[in-house]
DNA sequence: AGGCTTGTGCCACTCAGTGGCACATTGACG
DNA sequence: CGTCAATGTGCCACTGAGTGGCACAAGCCT
């Protein structure tokens, strides 16, 4: 329905699944004609077909469900950040996800441009079928919800300290070298949500690669944001 | 009790803000002993003598009021932006608030030294009577407290863009000067969230001023953070 | 004093989120 | 193949945040 069920898996987990889909595609739909606060939990349970009890199981509060897409995107960024090249110098891989082996160079390649990568190389893994369909709705919902913006916000705020704790068993981090990090992955969600709310903004077009680009653009916009000066009007 | 009553206010004003206060510090005494989610709202209305109807006529929930002290500093932030220096040169006040008057220069000063100059000059609008107090029994509170911090990191995007109409107003802004404003803005909130967060953590001397350095210190960070590199581990 | 405005108290209500328990399905093992 | 443990699910009752409505009282104006 909404994305690949991995076959062959141990079958309870396939309708575990199939559940957690069905939730957010009923959620997003449901959400999309009516509204966020225009819907109660027992209506979306009952459309879904699970007791309310059971959509707590897979979800943490009604905001969580609307945000599922954002929460895939970043987990695969922090599974990137794990996994990915470390800190090769890398001056970027041209074409899609960043696939250089882990390098061990004295002098590392900038840290916004590794988390860069990481992000578009998320991106590019998401699910073809609708993710983007997906993610457009669920911001769409969020510009309009206040309680879904926080929720998103205080989303990315743990995803920064998840992604500190990566970084600090992969990069030789000193006191002042921390604080930049946390500085630059904060520079780094700034950007990506500036980027996605132009994507978002846009009238057609929605394709993740799209995304990535406004991604790099904004990314490439932040030395002269550090470095801007105030004009005053005319 | 906790901060000055301008004498000779309309006395209805008057009452509304002890009653403000009283709340404030009600919940933030409350909240200290037996947690945020150990203090229901009745109990509090009850400590504070008034009924829950009223308290939702001074706070919009109840992380609002855990919050006031935080609110009260971007408030003046925002004020200052408005009303203070625009863009004038200003190589730095060297002193206290920022009180040069609004120039046109062609050429204005960074962006970052403006945001800056504000948020100190707010830090010192603080009343000096327990602000510091209650912003980091506040703060102690926000870390412990998922939902609070939620309501920050919101709080503090709303005040962004309540920012981001002042110096529209006040700036020759094209569109890429509107995004790095954007960006710049979300770095000062970046690097002023680092600043309290240290300077809650340290043991004592918790002074307006040393605040106002540690912020000081972290946006001279901000260059280093965009050009740091990523040092593999050895 | 009169009336007008504005803040407050009280009450009943909706709805998000939780805990407890009983039941059904799955998967493993004898 | 039958049985048992584990795990997911449904149902139910409950707490507590937040809202709407209305009547009352305290400040303000003339």
């Amino acid at each position: 329905m909404t994305a690949e069920i991995p076959p062959a898996l141990p079958l309870r987990e396939r309708k575990k699944l199939r559940t957690r889909q069905t939730l957010v595609a009923t959620a997003l739909e449901l959400f999309g004609a009516h509204g966020f606060d225009g819907v109660t939990l027992d209506g979306l349970c009952e459309a879904a077909e699970v007791s309310k009890r059971t959509f707590f199981r897979y979800f943490a509060s009604k905001e969580d469900v609307a945000m599922a897409p954002t929460q895939d995107l970043w987990a695969a960024f922090l599974d990137l950040l794990e996994t990915g090249p470390a800190a090769g110098p890398a001056p970027r891989p041209a074409g899609g996800q960043p696939g250089g082996r882990p390098g061990a160079q004295p002098e590392g390649r900038p840290l916004l441009g590794l988390f860069e990568d990481c992000l578009a190389g998320a991106i590019g893994r998401m699910p073809a079928g609708g993710w983007t369909g997906r993610v457009l709705a669920s911001r769409r919902l969020a510009a309009r919800t206040p309680s879904m913006d926080a929720h998103g916000l205080a989303f990315c705020d743990r995803t920064i300290r998840a992604a500190l704790v990566v970084l600090d068993h992969r990069l030789a981090l000193d006191g002042p070298g921390r604080l930049r990090a946390r500085l630059a992955l904060d520079m780094l969600v700034s950007a990506f949500r500036q980027a996605l709310d132009a994507w978002v903004a846009q009238p057609s077009g929605h394709t993740p690669e799209d995304l990535t680009r406004r991604l790099r653009a904004v990314m490439a916009e932040l030395p002269h944001a550090v470095a801007a000066k105030a004009e005053p009007r005319a």
